[in-house]
This record gives structure tokens, sequence and C-alpha cells, in this order.
RNA sequence: CGGAGCGUGGCGCAGUCUGGUAGCGCAUCAGUCUGGGGGACUGAGGGUCGCCGGUUCGAAUCCGGCCGCUCCGACCA
């Protein structure tokens, strides 16, 4: 992409509503432009990070055994009335009624729909298990929305549902999402721990909150600081293996959200120097919650002796678009956001320091169309703008990799490579710098 | 929802107290010089001062109502 053409409206000043780093550097980056309180247009650049994010999120998913499907947004109220959540869900369920005067929500959540689609389809245990997953907008009408997509009223979901026949099935499913999440969170640079949450209706242990530990997260978490040296997982799982060591080795120690710290428990289990408290951000919520829905909404399953049981559920959340800003939040400097590659918009920029130079032009113009060609993500500022300029909107929009083309180098046969997250640099032949990047 | 603020060219702000020609920086456009960290100069365009009503010879400024947005608290991916 050429940035001369490329709609990246950056800010070179703070703008003053913003007061977290992610925030600050999403409206700064051109990312995201707000249209009314905690709803977001997400321009090119932001679009990109969310696609990223979306993908990762999408294939650990499917590696997991999930199978993606889309529900509607805008859900009937009889599907609630069910399970007899319509009123007892509160003011932030945006509530509409279409020209026949029939009620309609515009869907916080999707257990109801998702219920629905299974009673509809499945009978036997003989089909079971399954785990349906979407990714999709949602709607919640916060009383408070900020931080920009941190805290949205409109935000972008994954949502994935297990139906399994018995509590034993249903654990093992929990233990596929919290292996899942573990390993998602990770190949997006993220420290992600899991932590004992609100457990909800039934009660045990079957609820784990993924936080990642940022001074601006909203809420209070304590947890041993061993966690933060654990190998987030990084390599490949086989889901068809027992998972219990890895959620052995997850849970060992203790973690828990405001709602779910108990003090004494902390003071007690761990050493003082080990106590870590501090604030965090929730990516993602994984939840057991057995026959909450299904019996209300009569979604049951013939067993293999005849019966007929409600089917056993658990649901498990993934905030992809506040991750975008999570990811920030773990990622920046002063300059602007250091992506990781693994989500970055572009994998390079290729900056012309020089327009009016022919030698310049044609090394840029030349390491540009080569990268291109080959598929390589590039961002090509080709602007008539200031060295400085250019230095400083790269910075700002975090590429890990600037390939920086100057008069300087070019006399002596090189380009300069610079890596974003470390300032470290290097000299190259443009050969070698296409066969880094080509490679 | 309780508390506190803000709304003036795209962005950041001054002007409001004490009514009288709408202003500054950045951005934009044209041109020239530049070109290794948001460069310089010259010129230009762009604003019903959130909306409605009131007071007044005259309202960005005073009064009333409404709307929007932000921040602090209780809820949440």
């Amino acid at each position: 992409m050429r940035l001369s053409v490329y709609f990246l409206p950056t800010l070179k000043e703070n703008p003053s509503e913003a007061q977290i780093p992610s925030h600050r550097l999403m409206l700064r980056a051109g990312m995201i432009q707000q249209s009314s309180a905690g709803i977001y247009s997400w321009l090119p650049l932001g679009h990109r990070v969310l696609r990223r994010i979306e993908q990762i999120v999408r294939q650990e998913m499917d590696a997991a055994g999930c199978q993606e499907v889309l529900m509607p947004a805008i859900q009937p109220a009889d599907l609630w009335r069910e399970s007899g959540r319509y009123d007892q869900y509160g003011e932030e369920m945006l509530r509409l009624r279409d020209r026949h005067e029939r009620d309609m929500l515009f869907g916080p959540t999707h257990e109801e729909v998702v219920t629905d689609i299974f009673r509809r389809n499945i009978k036997s245990y003989r089909d079971l298990p399954k785990n349906l997953y979407q990714i999709q907008w949602k709607f919640r009408d916060e009383i408070r929305p900020r931080f920009g997509i941190m805290r949205g009223r409109e935000f972008y979901m994954k949502d994935n549902f297990s139906f399994d026949l018995d509590f034993e099935g249903a654990k093992r499913s929990y233990n596929k999402m919290f292996v899942a999440y573990l390993r998602t969170f990770a190949r997006m640079g993220l420290k992600a721990i899991p932590m004992e949450a609100k457990s909800g209706p039934i009660g045990g242990d079957m609820s784990h909150e993924f936080v990642i530990l940022a001074e601006t997260g909203e809420s209070a978490v304590y947890c041993h600081a061993d966690y933060l040296d654990m190998d987030m997982l990084a390599e490949g799982v086989d889901y068809t293996q027992a998972l219990d060591p890895i959620i052995a080795s997850w849970t060992r120690h203790y973690a828990a959200t405001d709602d779910k710290h108990e003090p004494e428990r902390f003071e007690r289990e761990v050493p003082e120097d080990k106590r870590l408290t501090t604030r965090g951000i929730e990516v993602g919520h994984i939840f057991y919650f057995g026959t909450k829905y299904s019996k209300p909404m009569g979604a049951t399953v013939t067993t293999e002796d005849g019966r007929e049981v409600p089917v056993e559920m658990g649901s498990y959340g993934i905030g992809v678009s506040r991750l975008v800003g999570a990811v920030i939040e773990a990622g920046h400097d002063e300059a602007g956001i250091i992506w990781p590659e693994s989500v970055a918009p572009f994998r390079l920029g290729l900056i012309n320091l020089k327009i009016g130079d022919p030698a310049c032009r044609k090394a840029s113009d030349e390491i540009y169309g080569t990268l291109k060609g080959r598929d390589v993500e590039i961002l090509y500022d080709d602007r008539d703008e200031s060295a400085g300029a250019k230095f400083a909107t790269m910075d700002l929009i975090g590429l890990p990799w600037q390939l920086i083309v100057g008069p300087r180098g070019l006399k002596a046969g090189v380009v300069e490579l610079k890596e974003r997250a470390t300032d470290e640099r290097q000299e190259l032949s443009v050969e070698a710098a296409l066969a880094r990047f080509a490679g």
C-alpha cells in the first residue's frame, strides 16, 4: 500500500478525551473514529488489526474443534422470555420493536439463540459433544462507556458454546477452551493470566477470566508473580491428549479478580515477595453454566440408556475489539504503538526519505514492487513530506520493521533496517533487504 | 444513575467573568526553498460559536430549556 493514497488520518496532537495510551494512540494513528458514545468506526489501519486478531482467534477456535456459525444480531424477545432473562436483564439490553409491534433486542449475548439452534437439531447423545462459535458485533448499553474501544457499547466479540452430555464432558470442553485461550493470547504476544472469577449460578471453580496485567486496566487483580515468568504455550497443543497437566500448571498459584479475591487466602498461599496486586484488562472469560438455559428452554438429548436429559453447556468469550486496545496497552512507547508481528497491520514500512532524489525513488519503487509482488504486507511512505514527519508517522503506527531508503545510504549501496520494538538498526544491501522479507 | 466538567474552522485551545469587527497553533490548498527525526518562507481557503427560545439597539458572551460528549464512582468481553 502506498501511503500517499492510503486513508490514514493521523493526529499530531492528543485528543483531549483520550485518557489511556491505547485510546490516545488509536485515535492518533487513525485507527478508529468515534461515532457516538462507546460506538466507533474502524478506519483502514485499525480494521486491518481487528481482522488479524479475529483471524488468530478463529484459527485457534478451529484448532480446538469448534465450528463457526453466525447468529443474528437482532433477536426476538420471546426467546429471552423462555429463558427468563428478558425481564431480568437490565438496561444494558437495547430493546427494539419492529413494525408489527413485536419486541426485539440487539443481542448483548447469544445463549438463548444458540440453545434454540441446538434444541431444534440435536436430540441424541451420539451427536455430542458440539461446540459452536461466532465472531460478531454485540451491543450492551453500558452505563458509562470509556477508554475508547476498551469499553465500548458496541463491541466485536468471539463467543462460543459447548454442549455435552454430562459434567465430565462439559469439563473436558471447558479445559479445551482454557488451553485454546492460552494459545490465542500467547500468539498475540500477550501474557494473559487465567484468574478465578465469579462462578455464577452453578458454583464450583469452572469460571476463569483471562487478564492482561496493565496499570490502566479496569479491574483490580491479585496473583502470584510466578505466572509472569511462565511460558505462554506458544507451541502446538494436541487436543486429543489429556489437558489436565496444562490446566494444573496454570491454576496452581493464586490468581483472582477483585470480586473473587480472598485476602486471607492470598496471604496464606502466596509468599509476601510474590504477591502481585495490580490492575488488569479482561480479554476473555470462560464459563460453565450447566443446564441453566437448556433446562428452561427444553434443550434435551437422549442418553445411551434412553433417558432424556438437559444438555450441559458452557460459554466462552473473547473481546476481539478490546484486544486491539489491550495489545497497544502492552506494547507502546512515547513515539507510538509497537505491534507484535502477529497482529501488525503491515509487516514492514518502507520510507523513501527524499522524494525528489531519483536514486531514492528508483530503489524505493523497486523494493516496494518486488515485496508487494511476493505478498509481503508493506506500507510504502512515498509522500512528499519531510524526513522527520515520515519517521514520526512510521513510529506512531508502529509497524514492526522499517526499511529506510535515503541518499546517504544509497551512496554506499545500503538501506537501513530498523526494528520498531528495539530501535536496533542495521545497514544492508537492497538485495539483502529483499531477501530478508521475501524469503 | 449520583457527582464534576466541557461543547468556538478537521485537531488542540483562547475569547465568555465585564455584551460591541470571531482569534491563535497545528492541519488543509497554491508556490518556492528543503529533505536522516512532525523543516522554512510567501500567499489562500475554511466557523449559522451544539440546538431552540428569551433579554437587548446589539449575544460566542447574560437568562431558560433541550441535546451531545468527557471525566470520577457502582456494573461488564
